[in-house]
DNA sequence: TATCAACACGAAAACGGTTTCGTAACTATA
DNA sequence: TATAGTTACGAAACCGTTTTCGTGTTGATA
């Protein structure tokens, strides 16, 4: 076992000092050419690589950048975090990354860990307890002390700093009128509580959309289902005692769900009833039939986060934050009709 | 915009010197009860924590963990990261992930930034080309540096270090075996090239299920699809030239794919044809007919390969690498009789 | 009153680098 | 030959901690 050999090292082993030796790996011009010759090739021979933290401490960057997602299994999320990775790694950034399990409590330790010095940056996505809650504290006082934060998908007004969100209430317009447009006039919407600030948009556009339209919009007609339940009595339920001919979903299980258990009620998908859903994964991919969707472009979303954030570490920036909008794409499969 | 406050502020401030201020935060008895009271006061109201790599260049470690995966955007190794995220967690580590992306070069890229002081070990599952490659330099590298790595799925036994594996031979010769006693003779395995581990495992119990039951055991059963590819048309292919009654599918995507393509051309599931897949994802539950499938437990794998990363890492321990072997369950959905 | 602990604190080294500045030795100039 | 300017290197500070060791002051003891 050979450990990573430093500067103290080699210059103990050539007999010069230590400013000598880094100097003559920096290529410095004020080393004689007889000198930086002997250092590099000695270096090279021991594979010497100069230690990330004493280069951390020195320059006060990290070159990390911290992650903090409400989920990893998850399909959008981890969309979005290989964009984040892709570019933060092109451009020499290491990536650290953090689960909050919809956790407030979680979320706050996070950041809290990760802002004594290991990252020059965050970006992250709301928990769902965090936006229930309403409290943004741990997210000001980092920005407070000058280390920058991009928000995405899950964002709040309350926090003044760069975002990243799609244009839910735009694509949830769209979403619903293609399908008004097909001759649907019972539209529902499945949705989680209000709280998340993407519900709430994709709501309004869906109320907009049926009332642009001339439809009659009737509240009982939205179902508000818990974030994670295994439990689909609601959704009989609600599909028993409505009679619906076309569906939104806020997210992708809740529209196969739901596509199942109509399909169980002996009714056919599109013709009787058409859906459309959020989040083009895999699910919507192979589903029966294959669900139409939004599709976010996470990758797009977790690129132009990290853009946003390395920018404003490399460039402290005027207070100018930026909010990036991300255009969703409604994708046409087979649960909807045309 | 209030930067963190440092030892050597609070020293300044309280006229006292860094020595000092460090002791009493520590509640050292060196220090008066008085002294101590006025600087704990004062770092409280500051905020003061601690700077992490001011500590890690001190102590010699990091308390990060690198994970490098070859996708993150899979089911399997997110299953995978969320037991390594919360076993080290739970032990005061940090994890920083790296996705090689199925590529040797990136791998290697990775780890070597990495091992350049920023974590204390690694959890890695091979990338396919450096399967293909066999190439392991970069690992052994790191190991020679006594830099500890648990190897997880994907492993190679060329490599000397920790591991955790599933028990695939075992239980895909148990999938196959419970196919064979529902009455099925003409077993078909979906794979991917064999220079993966985790295939020629599975391929091997694939074919003693075969041969203890005294089947006729046909190569010609066996199809090797490209590890990502979007054509069905080998697939297709497949189902149509031959007579195939079950099929056991290395993973999940192939499985759904294969069905998809099989009841297409008018075969029923599972009374025509059974199907039993890898990975117990979100896909398996979904799918039409839902798919029985080999549950892997990623999630208790993960927390395995963080605790035998974390164990070494605290304690130098002996070069006795030890292997963990998880056991599949299989778990009996709509895609197959009984 | 000289001696010795105990107490409470500070100085300095160390972790592994980078960088500024100082300087000895040599060369070139007048 | 005295002076100035290069050249090639080393010393030291610094980043933010921890920790060992040294030391001045106090109080108690003989």
């Amino acid at each position: 076992m050979k450990k990573r050999v430093t500067l103290k090292q080699i210059a103990k082993e050539l007999e010069v000092s230590v400013s000598t030796v880094s100097k003559a790996l920096k290529n410095s011009e004020e080393i004689s050419r007889d000198t930086k010759d002997k250092i590099q090739a000695f270096a090279k021979l021991y594979n010497y690589r100069p230690n990330n933290i004493a280069l951390s401490l020195k320059n006060k960057n990290t070159k990390n950048i911290g992650v903090i997602i409400p989920d990893i299994v998850h399909h959008f999320f981890t969309t979005v975090f290989r964009g984040i990775e892709q570019y933060a790694g092109q451009k020499g950034y290491n990536v650290m990354i953090c689960v909050s399990d919809e956790s407030f409590e979680k979320e706050v330790l996070n950041m809290e860990l990760l802002a004594n010095g290991s990252v020059d940056g965050f970006i992250l996505s709301l928990s769902a307890e965090t936006q229930e809650r309403n409290d943004y504290n741990h997210i000001k006082e980092v920005l407070d002390q000058g280390i920058p934060v991009v928000l995405f998908d899950r964002v709040s007004k309350d926090v003044l700093c760069d975002k990243v969100v799609l244009n839910d209430q735009e694509i949830a317009y769209e979403a619903v009128t293609s399908m008004i447009r097909s001759g649907k006039t019972k539209i529902a919407l499945v949705t989680t509580e209000n709280y998340f600030n993407v519900s709430s948009d994709r709501a309004q556009g869906f109320e907009k959309a049926i009332r642009d339209a001339n439809l009659a919009f009737d509240e009982s007609l939205i179902l508000t289902l818990p974030y994670q339940s295994e439990d689909d009595e609601l959704i009989r339920n609600f599909f028993e005692r409505n009679t619906i001919d076309a569906v939104l979903c806020v997210n992708e299980i809740f529209a196969i769900k739901c596509m199942d258990v109509v399909q169980r009620q002996g009714k056919r998908v599109p013709e009787d009833i058409s859906f459309i859903g959020f989040t083009n994964g895999i699910l919507s991919k192979y589903s029966a039939p294959r669900l139409s969707t939004v599709a976010q472009h996470g990758e797009r979303m977790g690129e132009t986060a990290a853009k946003l954030l390395i920018d404003r570490i490399e460039n402290d920036v005027d207070d100018n934050f930026r909010t990036e909008v991300i255009s969703g794409t409604l994708i046409q499969r087979d649960s909807t009709t045309n």
